[in-house]
DNA sequence: TCCATCCTCGCAATCGAATGCAGAACCTAC
DNA sequence: GTAGGTTCTGCATTCGATTGCGAGGATGGA
């Protein structure tokens, strides 16, 4: 019965006795077409599983009905980073996307060269771009998003800049973290991450904000560290080698306090007995490493949904602002509030 | 100087005073163009920034250059999986279509209904799919390939299945396993895993194998174990107080190991003391557990390429067939050589 | 000077869907 | 019976790039 298949408007037409243009009209639910053939077509396309021709339809209309994802899975040393966070995140932005009719086009990106992102944006393949994380490209997102409006940007608020982000309060964060540390007895406080990207560096700025407040910014110290997982449990461990360890430390992700525990362990060193540590992000992993991580979480969810939304309003020509979201500080067991440290 | 702003082909045309069909040729490099002119009109388009446009390229040469890229970050009980395996493998993807000039389309499935795969593939939005992971969806998977040929797998080598699959050998991953926690000592084996897809099903079929074999399958387990880390850890939990703990554990993935390894640290259990654990995946996390994971690994940078490779020469018209990698134990802290049973 | 030949290039149709405008069909009212 | 309205459809064009076929120009030889 099915024989004569139905690939195009045309056919679709023909084979209802209509002109390709009703047709067209029928399917986008045209009320300038009577009721019954609007649903007569309808069926016949539902029974035939026609679908209309993206390319054609989005050559039309100017659009492209998709979203380019980019991702800093940079080659950190030819590491792919593979953070959990960005899984959760994607995950969530292709629902978002999916559910608001759009797909979802990702572009894994190795910012060597610094037009990248004119390149996808100029290729005209996507309606709008959202980029997780600016690491160390945010001139290239001022250039860009000073012409281009559909740029949105998960990442720290910078005041002055240009393009539009989403993100927590990462000095807050860090202030959390390292207020923590101090209000369960520990005054010795390390940062481990390396401000490449305005995210940590925020988050190092308000780790010693709090110490600072605390009178404590004398004797803490920030260490550069590797966000990928190998590299910063070399840097951690070449660091507590040479200057022995801190009694608490504010990592600048989760990845990299699971690498400080290690380290941390390989050493004998007891956490949260001599050493507490507090992680960023409340990756799913994070509550189950032993002991279980505290950190800082980011509603991740959330950031999605509003990454998508301010995007499509944007596309809509709404003009937009950046939305920065409270962070929270998640005690688990690598603070445990009763541990003392151990000298 | 860049007053005319140039979008379309004949635009450009108009500015290197050739006709668009000319211009056309010139940017395909088709040497029918005298290479002056060629040259000319690629500066041109250089110059000012001109790219084709993609839809009405793909239009007139009715393919889509992009191919659908399937994560089952099923809703296991409303949590998205996070697995860094999925991340990793994705990034690899991402490389892999990109220097083939493919666009990667992201789209998360919840297999709620069964016509999931159908849908996308006739929406004629991409050229071609890939699917990672089977999950419970091997029905749905063999129905599609039966007629729609440039579909490929990451998962379990099913024999006569109709679905072209890329992974390594699950069976012979779970044997490694097993074995090398029997090479070891233990005897106790469990095997912690939900065996609702063919892959976990094959691990944990490698492992009984190997219990088999050595004569201790009759104090060999398999206990059901979900695979987000959070049910995984109830899970373990529940088993280890209700059965006491094996002296090895196969985990069907790392963060089920990881989960274990939590479980047994809250419990004050030794590892690889009392017990000795080994993962699955290699996941870069697993490196930098305490003590790390021994695991088994799969080249994720190799099958992403296969998959890439595969399944365009499907597009091409060549028949294609499965391929299976061989997985390779890495021996880390959680199965410690010398260390022998407490008990 | 004229014609054959080789290069280059342009015309026009095509891919599939959307849409402004005009025309067909049908009905009511005078 | 015809004018005036409604309501529904179809024609033809448009989006931007590709390509078969044929035309135009330059060149060389006679």
């Amino acid at each position: 019965m099915d024989r004569p298949s139905i690939n195009t408007l045309s056919d679709l037409a023909r084979l209802a006795g209509v002109s390709a243009s009703t047709a067209s009209r029928a399917l986008a639910g045209n009320p300038v077409i009577a009721r019954a053939t609007r649903e007569r077509i309808a069926e016949l396309a539902r029974d035939h599983g026609f679908q209309l021709n993206h390319a054609a339809r989005n050559l039309r209309l100017r659009r492209t009905q998709s979203i380019a994802v980019v991702l800093p899975l940079g080659h950190e040393t030819g590491q792919p980073v593979s953070d959990p966070f960005f899984v959760t995140m994607l995950g969530h932005l292709a629902d978002a996307l999916t559910e608001r009719g759009y797909d979802l086009l990702l572009s894994r990106v190795i910012p060597a060269d610094d037009k990248w992102l004119a390149r996808l944006v100029d290729s005209g393949r996507v309606d709008g771009v959202i980029v997780i994380g600016q690491s160390d490209q945010v001139a290239a997102l001022d250039r860009v998003a000073a012409r281009y409006r559909p740029l949105l940007v998960w990442g720290a608020h910078l005041p002055g800049h240009a393009h539009v982000t989403v993100g927590s309060d990462n000095r807050l964060g860090g202030r959390l973290a390292a207020q923590h540390l101090l209000d369960i007895g520990r005054r010795r406080l390390a940062f481990f991450g390396l401000p490449s990207g305005p995210e940590i560096a925020q988050r190092q700025q308000g780790f010693m904000d709090a110490c600072t407040t605390f009178g404590v910014a004398d004797t803490a110290v920030t260490v550069p560290v590797h966000l990928a997982a190998d590299l910063a449990h070399a840097n951690i461990a070449e660091y507590l080698d040479r200057h022995g360890a801190p009694d608490g430390i504010v990592a600048a992700s989760d990845v990299v306090a699971m690498s400080a525990l290690r380290a941390l362990a390989e050493r004998g060193i007891g956490v949260p007995g001599d050493v507490a540590v507090v992680g960023y992000d409340n990756v799913t992993l994070a509550a189950h490493t032993s002991p279980p991580l505290t950190t800082i979480s980011q509603d991740i969810a959330r950031g999605a949904a509003t990454l998508v939304d301010l995007l499509l309003r944007s596309l809509a020509g709404e003009t937009i602002g950046s939305v920065m979201f409270e962070p929270r500080l998640i005690v688990r067991g690598t603070s445990g509030c009763g541990a003392a440290p151990s000298e």
